[in-house]
DNA sequence: GACAAATATTTACGGTGTCAATATGAATAA
DNA sequence: TTATTCATATTGACACCGTAAATATTTGTC
C-alpha cells in the first residue's frame, strides 16, 4: 500500500503547482476528494458508521457541507469510494493470510482467517462494505474492487479442489465458494455485531474467537475424514 | 387560546370501552403501543429499512411525531421491540421448519433452511434484527426472544450430535453452533445484500438460492464421509 | 366532583441530504 | 499580458430526522 502521505503545507510559498497538495484554508482545496475519503474514514474509526455522514466528512475536511458533491456526487457516492478502498485493502489482507500457507487446503482456510481478521480489525469499514442500501454497487470502483476480492476466493477454492476454475464453473464449485464465504461471512457478521457473545462467554476471554474459529474449521475437516 | 386543530373527532359510535380498538382519530388512542408497532412493519415492507423512523411510524399511525415517546423512549426503543416480535416470528418459522423432519441431521438442516426462508421473506425486517448499532440489546424483551432463537439452534445441534446441551458446552459443540449459524447468517446475508449475484448468475433464475443452498450442505455432508 | 397520572400535542433545536444560486480561482485563449 | 471559460467551493434554503420541554387532554382514583 504505497499511498504518498498527504503534506499539509500550510505555507504559502506553493508557486504554480498543479493540484498542490496541502491548499487547506484556501477556496480551492486541490486534492479535496482525497482528503474527504480520509476523513471519511477517520470518522468511520472514531465515531462509527453511524457518525458518519456528508457533512460530517466536510466538516473534518474543513470545507462547505455542500463541497462533496463536486466529487461524489450523493451520499451514496462518497460511501461507494470509500468501500470500494475497504475492498481493496480487504483483498490485499486476505491476500497476505494466502501467502503464509502452502497447501490448498491451509490457504483457504487462512483467507478465512484473513476474512475474519479485516472485520475484526476494521468493523465499521467492513460494515459499510456490506450495507448495500447505502452504496451504489453501479459504481465502477465499488464492483471491480468487490469483484476482486470474490475472485480471490473463487481461486483458493479451485485450488483445493484441485480444478482450474472455468468460465462456467460447476454447481459443486460454486457451493464450496458460498460455503466459504457464507460461514466467514456470517462469523465476521455475528461476531462484530456481538452476537456470539453467549458462545464466546464459555470460552477465553482473550481469544475466544479465534479459539472458536479454528474449532469450526477443525471441525469441518475433521468431517471429511468422517466424524 | 383557541386552537382549531384538535377536533378531529370521527364520529364513531365509540361508547365508553376501555381500551377500544378503533380509537383511531381521537386524543387519547388507547393502543397506540401496538399500532405504532404494526405501522413500522407496514413501513419496513413497503418503504425498507431506509425509511423507517419515528416519525414515519407516527405518521403512519395518525399520531404525533412525538407520541411514540410515551410507549418506546426513544428510537432504539421501537426498533428493539419490533426486533423482539421478528424474533419470536423468526423463531417460529424455525420451528416449523424443524416438525417436517424426523432424523436430527435433516433437523438441523432444515432448520437452516427455515432461517434462510425467513431473511428471504422479510430481508429488512431480518436486517434490523441484527443490526446492533440501532437495537438496545439490554431491553428484555429483545434479549429473551433472541435467545430463544438461538436455544433453537442451540439444542438442533445437541440432537445431531447425540448429546445434551449441557450448562458448560463444548468446544465442539460450541464450534458446531457456530459453523451452523455462521453459514445461514453468512448465506442469508449475503443473499438479501445481492451479493451473491455472481454466483447465482450461473444458477436457474427462479430457484438458484435453494438449489445453491441444498448444493452447500450437501457438499458438507459428503465431506463427513470422506469427499 | 376533585385531583393525580398517563397519554398526546405543540413547539423548538440541532442534525441530516440535496438543490439552486452565487462566489472564487485556475486553466486556457487571445 | 488580459480576457474568458469552467471547475470547484460557499451560501442559503428546504424537508426530513431524533429528542426535549412545555402544554393540553383524557383516564383512573380518591
Amino acid at each position: 500500500m504505497t499511498r504518498s502521505a498527504p503534506i499539509r503545507r500550510t505555507s504559502r510559498t506553493a508557486g504554480s503547482r498543479k493540484r498542490a497538495e496541502g491548499n487547506a484554508g484556501r477556496y480551492h482545496h486541490g486534492a479535496l476528494r482525497e482528503a474527504l475519503l480520509e476523513a471519511a474514514e477517520r470518522i468511520l474509526r472514531r465515531d462509527g458508521i453511524g457518525g458518519l455522514s456528508l457533512r460530517a466528512a466536510a466538516r473534518e475536511a474543513g470545507v462547505s457541507h455542500a463541497a462533496p458533491k463536486n466529487h461524489f456526487g450523493d451520499v451514496a457516492g462518497l460511501m461507494s469510494e470509500l468501500a470500494a478502498r475497504g475492498f481493496e485493502r480487504f483483498a490485499a489482507t486476505m491476500g497476505r493470510s494466502l501467502q503464509a500457507e502452502d497447501a490448498p487446503d491451509r490457504r483457504l482456510a487462512a483467507l478465512g482467517r484473513g476474512y475474519v481478521a479485516f472485520a475484526r480489525a476494521h468493523p465499521d469499514l467492513f460494515l459499510l462494505m456490506f450495507r448495500s442500501e447505502r452504496l451504489d454497487m453501479s459504481r465502477p470502483a465499488l464492483r471491480t474492487a468487490a469483484a476482486g476480492s470474490l475472485r480471490l476466493l473463487s481461486e483458493a477454492v479451485g485450488a483445493r479442489r484441485g480444478e482450474k476454475m472455468a468460465v462456467n464453473p460447476t454447481l459443486a464449485q460454486l457451493a464450496e465458494i458460498a460455503v466459504s464465504w457464507s460461514l466467514a461471512h456470517g462469523f465476521s457478521m455475528l461476531l462484530i455485531d456481538n452476537r456470539l457473545r453467549p458462545l464466546l462467554a464459555e470460552l477465553p476471554a482473550d481469544n475466544g474467537a479465534d479459539l472458536l474459529f479454528t474449532a469450526m474449521l477443525d471441525g469441518l475437516r475433521s468431517r471429511r475424514r468422517g466424524g
